[in-house]
This record gives C-alpha cells, structure tokens and sequence, in this order.
DNA sequence: AGGCAGGTTCTTA
DNA sequence: TAAGAACCTGCC
C-alpha cells in the first residue's frame, strides 16, 4: 500500500493491491451507511465521515489526512488482512458453487465496525429490507447524532449516535423513526450500554462462547443478529449469520452440508461471498 | 389487497 | 422444548 498527499493534507491518494471493491462493500449489507454518491462513494462510521473515490490502478482518493487514514480508516477497510488470501482457502473443484461466489464477490472485505453502531444496527435490520434499515437508522443519527459534515451533494451528514445519546431519545421520537415494534429493542440496548449493564468493551475479552451468551442476553437480540454483531462488530470472522438468503443457499446447494470445518476460521468472509452472490443471482433452479 | 422484508418474543401444548 | 402466532412499517 502507498501513500501520496496532496491539497495540503485534506486528500490522500491510496495504493490497494488485495481485494478492495467500494461497490461490492456498500452492497454486501455489512453497512448501512456506505453509499454512492456522485463518482464515488461516501462512508460514515461513528462520528468520523470519509469520501472515498476510484481513480484507476488500484489507487483511491480518501478526503481525510494522513493521520486519519492511519489512525482511522485504514484499520477500518480492514487493509491488513488479506483477503484475496483467504480467498485461496476455496478449492474450485470441490466447491464450485463458493469458488463462484468468491469470484463474484471478489472485493468484498470485512470492515471492521464499531460493536455499538452494529448492535443497534443489526437489532434496527430484523423483518426489513435494506432501504428501510438505512433510513431508519438515517433518522435516527438526524435526530440525536451531531453534524460532523457535508457530503459532495450538499448533503448534512451526522454522527451515528453515542449510548448517552440515545438512551435520551424518547420512545415517540424512536417511533419517528419508523422502528415499528422494534422501538423497545433499541431504547433498552441503549439504556443497557449506557447503563453499563452492557459492557460491549469488555465483551472483546470473552470467548466465541461467552461472547454470544451475553448477546443473546439482550432484549430483541436474536441468534441472527447476535451473529452479525460477532461478525461484523467484533470482527471475529469465523461468525456465520444464516439470515433467509443463506438458509436458501445451505438447502438448495449444500444438502450435504457446507465445509464450515475446511473455511474456519474464516467462514463469515465465505457467507459474504455466498449472501452477496444469491441476492444477485437469485436461487432459481 | 395481501404478502413479505437479512427475526425475536410471547404464547400455547 | 418446540412449534405457531404476533409484531410495526413500507413497498410491490
């Protein structure tokens, strides 16, 4: 990876060798405030805000300086980790069906997610298609986050909000925000977390185990988004949410039952592949 | 108009 | 312990 400044700090210009498709990340539903915007794509994570372009051989314009870039974002994209090596664990003749998907796939990365942001996220994400998940969550961050900036469309952007934030946010106001029954969920996470009674820190420390334990401890937190929290949250990537599409993909293509033992410990790359790859194909015949 | 969307909780046997 | 129903809301 290289690194050239320009424009006096405010833009850095970024060499990536592995596996890096700002497209394919946006829409492989790890994130729900990662979206195109004009000729590139613009991505909010907690109360930090980025542009980030293509601009051909590999290189990519990130408006932000150097510090960062290396302080934030490049942990963020994950950079470190290889993922067209991971990529290699597939064996095409033994498991065409995920060699595919790969293939198509091929970009994707695991972003590495604050487990807060993700928790309420995921909680917000159950019974509701993406479009919905992202604007809920849209208004959510327009009502108790702070204005960090202005994307290139003029756009207001604002911070995804911090526990103490949304633990003030009154039942009505969450109602407002098209939460439906899911409303409840998400004022107690937040009383929880904010309370202390939820220290997703600390949680960093606990095995797979314990870990999903103290998930599903949680009200309106399920084996579903418990999984995506590990997942994409706590980026242990052996997690694998089964959602509806990958529940269709493990009976139609795997009846004899997907090599979880042969991809560990990165099945939850491989069910990224396989989700990213049946929403787009669709599972017909 | 009725069903469904990246599920979970609550109720009932 | 395990199915089945109920649940908000928006969109096709």
């Amino acid at each position: 990876m290289k690194i050239k400044k320009e424009d006096g700090n405010r833009k850095m210009q970024i060499e990536i060798k592995d596996d890096f498709d700002l497209g394919k990340i946006a829409d492989s539903g790890q994130c729900f405030r990662f979206n195109k915007c004009g000729d590139g794509y613009s991505v909010v994570a907690g109360d930090k805000y980025v542009f980030v372009k293509e601009v051909g051989d590999d290189k990519y314009d990130f408006s932000c300086d150097e510090e960062t870039f290396e302080g934030f974002w490049e942990n963020y994209f994950d950079l470190e980790t290889s993922y067209s090596g991971i990529r290699k664990l597939i064996d095409k003749k033994k498991d065409i069906y995920l060699y595919s998907a790969s293939e198509f796939g091929k970009g994707i990365r695991i972003l590495r997610q604050d487990p807060w942001e993700m928790l309420i996220s995921f909680i917000i994400s159950q019974r509701k298609n993406i479009p919905a998940i992202k604007a809920s969550i849209e208004k959510l961050c327009a009502l108790s986050g702070k204005k960090i900036a202005t994307d290139p469309e003029g756009n207001i952007i604002y911070s995804f909000p911090t526990p103490k934030e949304l633990s003030k946010v009154s039942m009505d106001q969450l109602t407002a925000c098209s939460l439906g029954y899911r409303d409840k969920y998400v004022h107690q996470a937040a009383m929880d977390v904010f309370s202390g009674a939820c220290d997703l820190d600390s949680y960093k420390e606990l095995s797979d185990e314990g870990l999903m334990e103290k998930l599903l401890a949680l009200y309106g937190v399920g084996v579903k988004v418990a999984n995506c929290e590990i997942l994409f949250g706590y980026h242990r990537l052996n997690a694998f949410p089964k959602d509806v599409w990958i529940n269709r993909v493990l009976e139609l293509r795997y009846p004899q039952g997907f090599l979880f033992d042969k991809y560990a410990p990165y099945n939850g790359v491989m069910q990224q592949y396989l989700f990213f790859y049946s929403r787009s194909e669709g599972l017909e015949g």
